[in-house]
DNA sequence: CTGATTATTTAGAGTCATCTAAATATTGAC
DNA sequence: GTCAATATTTAGATGACTCTAAATAATCAG
């Protein structure tokens, strides 16, 4: 089995690749909060042990088998964030730094009879789809706040930042999974939209509208 | 924070000295499972760290400081395991591997939130206190099954042997915690026991029977 | 297309946890 | 009490993961 620290590099790789196409060396070594030097080391091992294809100095691609290796860990990730939200009745910011660890401690029996218990959940409290346990994940597409418009109401449906501060932040506003949030108003200048969620008006910026996913509702209401 | 590594040596060395009065290299090297040279090593280096009182070629003991360490890891491990049984239908026997790595993934707050849940316990699934969130452990005095006689009637409460085998053994024989065990018969010879388990009879060795702890039961029965 | 900038890799070294082999201290048999 | 057997420590070395500094390759501006 991997260590923890190779576990993590893996993931790491996994969501670089969803999101830039491939992991290079300067994307893994600022993910992973290690210099380049180490980066390039990693991506050689796992080059050796078959869980990525690297191109030198065009960084590396998973393998079959390392996707296999990442969604593992991914959904043991996510099985343990819902748990800890439906069970141990944490909220939603305060369960990613827990998941972190307890996805490198869990064996297939507990990945299980988490699953079970859960009821075969699909997705996470972040609106993250949770890999099945063959390793697939559907594809749900949503559509970034950001992209609507004025008259248009957004079912929030995913968060894509597990940072702890926005995730509060968003409860504050009163903005959870299956909010609707109509847009009021999108302030040219800095693309800072202004919505109605629940009665009351909140402010949210580009850059935190462009981490809020959900389906455009028809007739904008 | 220490690594799971040294948490695991504080651990053990808290389990040999309540065993043995305390840790030698000899003990701590076998029961780690590395060489006496390596457990040489790591005694000078926590006891750098105040963790232990080092006597050089006579082992070492706990420090408060050291004991406060080893029992939050304790109580992580039973609450864990307790929460593996009641939650999620986990055997006994199936428990302490999975503990053994959770119980190094567990924040402040997880572990909280596990006692609460479990309605702030004070035994494990093998009968094991739960220290408290204080570090405090209750010393609850039980008998070993082999000091028993042929009359007696002991009520299980705890057993002292944290291996799968033994464990599922013991519930093929139809024992578990609270079950009534009457001594029929010792033999002289090798100590072997012959106890009356629900209407059934068992043969109990003597070595597991000083495993077996509980309390004599008045009258008999 | 060329030179400068940026990204990546290589070289050399350090820490942690481990080992084997050798040296030293303790214990126990006579 | 002496000496052999046993336990412990010391010395020197290794693998996994990390670093900084230097070398090299890729990219981009003009
Ligand atoms: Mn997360
Ligand atoms: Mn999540
Ligand atoms: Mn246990
Ligand atoms: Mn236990």
């Amino acid at each position: 089995m991997h260590s923890v620290i190779v576990e993590n590099y893996i993931k790491t790789i996994y969501q670089l690749e969803n999101l830039e196409g491939r992991a290079t060396t300067s994307l893994l070594s600022e993910k992973m909060q290690v210099s380049p030097a180490t980066a390039t080391d990693m991506m050689k091992r796992l080059a050796d042990e078959g869980i990525v294809r690297h191109e030198p100095y065009r960084g590396v691609r998973l393998t079959g088998r390392g996707k296999k290796h990442a969604l593992k860990i991914i959904r043991r990730h996510r099985l343990w964030e819902l748990f800890l939200v439906q069970v141990l009745d944490f909220e939603w910011h305060e369960i990613h730094e827990e998941a972190e660890l307890l996805e490198h401690c869990t064996s297939e029996k507990l990945e299980a009879r988490l699953d079970e218990y859960l009821g075969h959940p699909t997705v996470d409290p972040h609106g993250h789809a949770i890999p099945n346990s063959n390793g697939e994940i559907p594809n749900i597409e949503y559509i970034p706040l950001a992209s609507a418009n004025p008259g248009d109401t957004v079912r929030l449906r995913r968060v894509n930042d597990d940072s702890s501060d926005v995730l509060q932040y968003l409860s504050q506003l009163g903005i959870e999974l299956g909010s609707d949030l109509a847009i009021v108003e999108k302030i040219a200048f800095d693309g800072t939209m202004r919505v109605r969620v629940d009665g009351g008006e909140q402010f949210i910026s580009e850059k935190l509208a462009n981490h809020l996913f959900g389906e455009l509702m028809k007739g904008g209401a």
